[in-house]
DNA sequence: AATGAATGAGGGTTCATTCAT
DNA sequence: CATGAATGAACCCTCATTCAT
């Protein structure tokens, strides 16, 4: 009734081979995603990047989503470490400087141009990928990036000072916001490209790097300001 | 076994009964976004519910993203001739307040709870909308934004006073982003929803009016802050 | 966004052009049904053999299953045309012979060896084409065919005698039911048609038409006993 | 994120415990198949709920088929023994009773009555189980069929009288057709089960033992009507 | 202008079976 | 004997768009 072949792959019987094939596939489809976008990136394609059955990729991944999902995951692990290795350099300098926020901007603008592929990935990410995965996928999805944010968000109310504690996360997600609108309104397809080329629009077009460090530089200054107003309004 | 007669509709040969015709498409369309995805509304569902055939839709849209574009665009009109017209009571109205941010932030918040169809348009509007669409129609669209944002970001401009001339377009566009970004946090489809009743990650859920109202408001001080600091350090 | 080449062929705009076209598919289908199994005919095939494309296909039949279905029916109504008219000449004639079951009998195989693909249709009829099909269309099927029994089960009452009213539809539905059985066992998979040549067990094959006759007569004769003891029995 | 150990079963050296391993496999089988379809039971499901590795099931049974084919196989051989059982019973009391018919249809009901997987195994048999199997457990299968068919067809032609020496096997294979015919007919799928509460053709519901009980026995009466006549004309 | 029949590419997923370990 | 990772064929159906009528 069923067909078969030979299974031509060694077989990763170890858990580390397993983490290692998985790695591996998630390094196709990142590569894939580099040049294309997540629709046009099909799963036949990513099975025959990866030397695969199709059917392997499935054996890793529950669905197409949750294995961008985990490739979203990874880079933002590795971004989270990043930035907090950095927030946490700057911690211990004690900058005496008084422009933190000018830091921890440029710390973000700087970590972010390091994984491009972050931003792109999470303006999928509430869309798509959170689409299609089992409730309890996102659970630990969830439950995982509420640690970072609240890891790296208490780094950030260090570094800054200014905000109170368990604020620092919701910089994070102000950040996110941020990054979601600015990118894809920085970077049209093709047509709204061109578009732009227009001169009566061409003012319209805009780097996302730049206006993403002048407008999140402004949210924190804003932020700031509230809370020594309130401060002093209080002590008044 | 078939239906009956095909029983043509009526042909609108006056412009004006074009215009009709096709704002009766836009208003069936809008109807349907209501209660459901972009995605999940099919021409097919479209052209029955307007009492046309499939093809009269082209007749009057080149395709279905450009008539949800025309739809945004539709809304987008109305909301800037609302928001222009408070900002012009506001500003005749001279407030002593010193808190115009404050009153802008709230007028914004207002008109955007009148049109929530606008804020989910947009989300899809970079990712899909301006995906298909001719490049004359992304030039006439980007032509008539680029107006209406020079329009009333002057007359924000005017109102919060501390933005130089041609900076109020860009408070509107960092609006836009915000929304966009926000928007989608805050309003996660089915499978998010129910993982963040979830008790560990139930502080991730968060109200879009409310997060807004907050974060758009720290943006505009911030943005006062830094022109005050300028000004008083190119003063001294 | 989405593609599409011209579409060559003639529009059925009349419903009798549209009838036709729904025809040419079950005639294609038909043919595919004798050389293969309802399986291994997919609809890309019936699509090509058609000359359509497979969209076009789900334009005339909601599903693979209500598409085999339509195509039973036809066979059936056929079917039950036939029987229905010779049925009728029987009865005409009253034949003075004693022998009517036989009569009947001999009828239905004949009509049997004519519609050979309806035995093979009825095979699948419970067990792969109700599955799949909506309710709506179940009822209608259902509807059609209890006419059908009624009708031809009356004939079958008249031509017989011995059964009271209503009992001929019951007659037709165990006809149904040897039909489904016999063919099954008389008609095995290569496998077991090629262990059946084993000398041992050679005996277990059987003509279908043979075994039904006798066993379909056997039944028959069997009811008539019970009624003219019953009958009998009253009398005494 | 991956399971524990793999910690493999315990090897079944001796055929002993292969017989028992083999039978452990089934009654999950038999498990699995009460509360659903041969289509909805997978292997790997099997294998889970036996605690076994996929694998390991095809070093007990060729293929699925091959496995609920002695699935099928073992209830058969239960079945025949206890019908066997009952006709010697019923040979031995040599019942004065005119109507042994009557009792040997009741005996079979009973007997159906307690193996109702035989009979919705018996759907699948010929149109799926003798599909995937080799010719040598083809051969197997039928031979032992055989026997028991002329086994216990002969303690039937001994209990009922009028059949000819070897006609008794051909009672349980009509039996058998008439199961499979009618069973189908009277457990219909969901979408027609409910399709058959419309009034106007709930009439088609049948249980499916009351039917198989009136047409079995009209069948063996006509059959001994027929034997009747034969030896009546003949002696004339 | 209006119709609606025709198009056909496109794609994720399942699952019985194998065989290296 | 036992394992379970790997295989890969197979398939229905949707739906935006066109264009003959």
């Amino acid at each position: 009734m069923y067909k078969q072949k030979p299974s031509p792959n060694k077989r990763a019987r170890q858990d580390s081979q397993k983490f290692e094939r998985r790695n591996l596939i998630l390094e196709e489809a990142r590569h894939l995603f580099l040049k294309g976008s997540y629709e046009s990136i099909s799963m036949a394609a990513l099975s025959k990047k990866s030397g695969l059955a199709k059917g392997t990729l499935y054996l890793y991944f529950k669905s197409k989503e949750e294995l961008f999902l985990a490739l979203y995951e990874t880079h933002l692990e590795k971004w989270f470490g990043e930035v907090n290795a950095e927030l946490e350099k700057m911690i211990h300098k004690k900058p005496a400087d008084l422009n933190v926020i000018h830091l921890v901007v440029k710390l973000m603008v700087r970590s972010m141009k390091a994984h491009q592929d972050l931003a792109r990935l999470l303006i999928i990410l509430h869309t798509i990928l959170e689409q299609n995965i089992k409730i309890s996928r996102a659970i630990e999805f969830k439950l995982k990036l509420a640690k970072h944010l609240t890891r790296t968000g208490s780094l950030l109310e260090t570094a800054l000072k200014f905000p109170s504690s368990g604020e620092g996360a919701m910089l994070l997600l102000r950040a996110n916001a941020l990054i979601i609108g600015l990118w894809q309104m920085a970077n049209p397809g093709p047509v709204v490209r061109e578009a732009l080329e227009h001169p009566e629009i061409r003012g319209m077009k805009f780097d996302f790097f730049e206006e993403f460090s002048q407008t999140y530089s402004a949210l924190l200054s804003g932020l700031e300001l509230n809370k020594t107003n309130a401060k002093r309004s209080y002590q008044s």
